[in-house]
DNA sequence: GCCAACGTTGGC
DNA sequence: GCCAACGTTGGC
């Protein structure tokens, strides 16, 4: 706003202007000291007194409408005056500039607290207020004239508006991750061509372009300790992951910082779980960790070098992922340490790349809902549990989706989000049967995804998008039977449908409560039951004629009838395939889900 | 805010 | 030195 803007008098012909001290201090050079210059009038003056209490925020005009800066400047003028380059002031509040507002406290010359947006742009580092002054842009003298902003300038000459020349804001702001614009990387404008960033620009396919080695900025690296230090790290915690590790050397014995509320749980090795230790990401009990071999198929595992892959990604097999890290960093928080025991803990890592295939879905939609899952099974068996199984996998089931080449982004985290038109379908009619309130939320849904075999005789399609059992098959030139299979578990002879994808021992024959995964049972016709937990016989209420379902929603925060779902109701999209008895999607009537 | 990419660490 | 993978960066 114009009432920002100080002008100079000393300042020579091309009208320069500057919003604050710190503005004109960059300009003069850092040699002068400007503590006790009178922006008004142009002349130094002895230290004003200070005045106790309050901070005089003073950028306001006077009610001639001329800039009024001056009062106790050295707290606050400066700052205050100053926005971010290129944003748009915020109104002062009591109205537009001029107005007794922010001001007018200063024009009678008390001090008061400053509003809260002052307070807010006060709160910004420096370099949001004024800019580096190191890059190329802060040290352009003079405004390009001919930018969008330098235009309505000289359109209307009057207008003052607050805002910088294009040109001239600050690079570091306006483009995120810039550098410090000074060292002799920020300052190269080529490429080298030879580091492998560059060679790596040459593959095709590569969705990410990455800045050149030799014009990434040098000063975050050699700052040390600043904001690309790594994070002091707490010792291990002593317990199952910190088994065979040595003890912490001693520059890693930093604080250990107050641990997450959530982590606070009785649950075993919960401190554990909350270290910040770079190892200490297993809780070395859950059957993901027992697993020793990788399963070689999920994203991560073909992005290992020793399957082929580029090692872009460089992250643990999700199969083996630890469950307890992954549970608890992925469930919503109100079902962290509500009914499954030996679950509950802090969200360690909330931007874990990692993240079991059980949880896949988890994160995207809205809190407690559940997304089922692709491969698997969700089982809501009690009342805010919304634990999470993991799928059996199968051919063009476990794997991510996408085109198997890795290109596709969904492929690594959000495969569920192709989840098949017959298994929402399935879910959704099934949910909406009954609209009856529960006296006790049960609530057993056994989702699962057609066979490979159901698929290949021509029942749904196993992926959604993917074209078929093939997308998300084994990666080109390494075959199902080259692959490395995780160690046999005890229920892998029941798991008949698993095809050997998915690690036996993740199903071990306990519901989620235990500690454990349901096993996945996929019998040839009907539902599946819920094996661990007594879920309730069903009792889907049947609707009658004419009767129609209301609106469903995915939600788990209120299951809404005790039911124990098909795990995958025959409804045929391309018709002649048979209909779960009684059922009829086209009327959308039914005498039950299946069960 | 998410998450792919990647620097880096720690075990071997 | 190699490798697995943790933790962070920064593009989107």
């Amino acid at each position: 706003r114009s009432s920002e803007w100080v002008p100079w008098p000393a300042l020579p012909p091309n009208g320069e202007k500057f919003r604050s001290k710190i503005e004109l201090t960059r300009f003069l050079g850092p040699s002068q000291d400007l503590t006790n210059f009178d922006f008004k009038n142009g002349v130094l003056r002895e230290p004003p007194p200070k005045v106790p209490g309050g901070v005089c925020v003073c950028v306001c005009q006077n009610p001639r409408g001329r800039p009024d800066h001056g009062h106790g400047a050295e707290n606050s003028a400066g700052s205050a005056a100053s926005a971010p380059p290129g944003a748009t002031p915020p109104e002062a509040p009591g109205g537009p500039a001029g107005s007794p507002g922010i001001g007018a406290g200063c024009r009678s010359g008390v001090s008061f607290p400053p509003g809260p947006w002052l307070r807010r742009l006060k709160a910004l580092p420096l370099l949001q207020r004024v800019g580096c002054g190191a890059c190329q842009a802060c040290q352009i003298p003079e405004d390009c004239g001919i930018c969008t902003v330098c235009a309505v300038r000289a359109k209307n000459p009057e207008l003052r508006i607050g805002r910088k020349c294009l040109l001239r804001r600050c690079l570091k702001i306006v483009k995120k991750g810039f550098g410090c614009g000074v060292c002799q990387g920020c300052q190269a404008t080529e490429d080298c061509g030879s580091c492998y960033i560059c060679l790596r620009r040459l593959k095709p396919g590569l969705k990410r372009q990455w800045k050149c080695l030799k014009r990434r900025c040098l000063k975050k690296k050699v700052g040390g300790g600043g904001e690309s230090a790594p994070a002091a790290r707490c010792p291990p915690a002593p317990g199952p992951g910190c088994q065979g590790r040595s003890p912490p050397a001693p520059h890693h014995s930093a604080p250990c910082p107050a641990p997450h509320p959530a982590a606070r749980s009785p649950a075993p090795s919960s401190t554990a779980l909350c270290s910040k230790s770079r190892r200490n990401r297993k809780c070395g009990e859950c059957e993901a960790c027992l697993l020793k071999a990788d399963c070689g198929r999920c994203d991560f595992c073909r992005d290992k070098p020793k399957f082929g892959g580029e090692n872009l990604k460089r992250q643990k097999c999700r199969w083996r992922q630890c469950l307890r890290f992954a549970m608890v960093g992925a469930l919503p928080a109100r079902l962290v340490g509500s009914g499954c025991s030996g679950r509950a803990g802090a969200r360690c890592r909330p931007n874990s790349p990692a993240l079991h295939p059980a949880l896949w879905g988890r994160r995207k939609g809205p809190p407690n809902s559940v997304t089922p899952i692709r491969g698997g099974a969700v089982c809501v068996c009690r009342p805010g549990c919304g634990a999470l199984v993991a799928g059996w996998g199968g051919a063009g089931v476990q794997a991510p989706r996408g085109r198997g080449d890795g290109q596709d982004r969904a492929d690594s985290r959000s495969p569920c989000l192709s989840l098949s038109l017959s298994l929402f379908l399935s879910l959704s009619l099934s949910l909406s049967l009954s609209r009856s309130p529960p006296a006790r939320l049960w609530l057993c849904l056994s989702l699962s995804f057609p066979s490979p075999e159901a698929a290949a005789a021509g029942g749904v399609e196993p992926r959604a998008g993917g074209g078929g059992g093939g997308g998300a098959g084994p990666p080109e030139g390494l075959e199902a039977q080259d692959r490395p299979q995780p160690p046999a578990g005890p229920d892998q002879a029941g798991g008949a449908a698993g095809q050997g994808e998915r690690p036996a021992a993740l199903g071990s024959g306990q519901c989620p409560a235990a500690g454990n995964y349901l096993p996945l049972p996929r019998p040839p016709g009907g539902p599946p039951p819920c094996p661990a937990l007594p879920c309730p016989p069903p009792q889907a209420q049947a609707l009658g004629p004419g009767q129609r379902h209301s609106r469903f929603s995915l939600s788990s925060s209120a299951p809404p009838f005790p039911l124990v779902l098909p795990a995958r109701l025959p409804l045929s999209l391309g018709g002649g395939e048979p209909r779960t008895p009684g059922f009829s999607p086209g009327s959308g009537r039914g005498v039950g889900a299946g069960g």
